[in-house]
DNA sequence: AGTTGTCAAGCTAGT
DNA sequence: ACTAGCTTGACAACT
């Protein structure tokens, strides 16, 4: 079991600069590339100091990355020093690393113009993680989408728009259960047509679920994971006791914790913390679970 | 130096 | 009709 949290650390440099479309310049985005590449480098050390082997690296690592104004811009070869030497910390700390694109990639669309964009987006996110020459087990983890009136109607196109979809991208993508229209068991359904691993989140399924166990939803979850998928993953996160429902909490509920990673002792997997205050929380539940599962 | 309106992109539920 | 919330504020223009 690996724990981690996503895109930034509270105490360092911000590894998500980014720029205005009115501001572009090729000079620009490159020195916030370089910077971004550099900050995560950065974090990637802290990480591995205090033993948190999962991190999230955030969407604007390259700004506009899907967008045609970099079109000509090969980070790729611009880079391949910094993502060579992130690729190497990387692999020989055995880190594991997932994406998750933003809310604006919806596969699952009626709008075929948004259809598009949103693969492009999926597709830079890939070719990002491909970049690093990581294997699959580094995943883009995305929302199945809106429901348009008609859920099974946008299930079919979700698995339709999916199917036709490159084998490397395929290869990464995982989908998450969403706290208003996909829950755990609609994106099993989904998973059974098309074998895509399932994220389980654990302040989503708070929010939306049929009525089964959480360990009866992370048994179907964690069953979509296949060896080439790696360990399945957990987003765990606690509802903002002040905040609306959906809203997450600014820090770590320990006790909550405590109980979710005794009721879970006998499975394997990774959690990514998505809490406000990112490290600190990750850093508590790092030391719950080492007390519980004694590893 | 500090403050504030704005930023490529979508969707849902609540007010 | 409008807005908060979503994995996350950060940029840039203004005072």
């Amino acid at each position: 079991m690996k724990i981690g949290y996503p895109c930034i650390n509270t105490r360092l440099y911000t590894p998500n600069r980014t720029l205005r479309l009115s501001s572009y310049s090729e000079r620009y985005v490159t020195e916030i590339i370089q910077s971004n590449l550099s900050a995560i480098k950065l974090i990637l050390e802290f990480n591995i100091k205090h033993n948190l082997l999962f991190f999230r690296i955030g969407s604007s690592v390259i700004p506009f990355g899907s967008h045609k104004i970099t079109r000509e811009l090969n980070w790729v070869d611009l880079f391949k020093d910094s993502l060579k030497e992130l690729s190497d910390i990387i692999k020989q700390n055995k880190i594991r690393i997932s994406m998750h694109p933003d809310q604006f990639v919806v596969l699952n669309s009626p709008d075929k113009e948004i259809v598009e964009t949103s693969i492009r987006e999926a597709e830079y996110h890939v070719r990002f993680l491909d970049s690093l020459e990581l294997d699959s087990t580094a995943k883009v983890q995305l929302h199945v989408g809106g429901r348009y009136d008609d859920k099974e109607l946008a299930i079919q196109r979700f698995i339709s728009v999916y199917s036709n979809l490159n084998q490397n991208i395929k290869n990464r993508l995982v989908i998450e259960n969403d706290d208003r229209v996909y829950s755990i068991k609609d994106c099993y359904k989904i998973s059974e047509e098309i074998n895509i691993p399932i994220v389980f989140d654990t302040l989503h399924y708070q929010c939306l679920n049929d009525g089964e166990s959480i360990l009866k939803a992370i048994d179907m979850a964690f069953s979509t994971w296949k060896s080439k998928d790696g360990l399945p993953m957990v987003d765990y996160s606690n509802q903002d006791p002040k905040g609306k429902k959906g809203k997450h909490a600014s820090t770590i509920n320990t006790e909550d914790f405590k109980k979710f990673i005794e009721e879970t002792k006998e499975k394997n997997f990774d959690i990514m913390i998505e809490i406000k205050d990112k490290q600190e929380s990750a850093f508590k539940a790092l030391s719950i679970a080492t007390s519980i599962r004694g590893f």
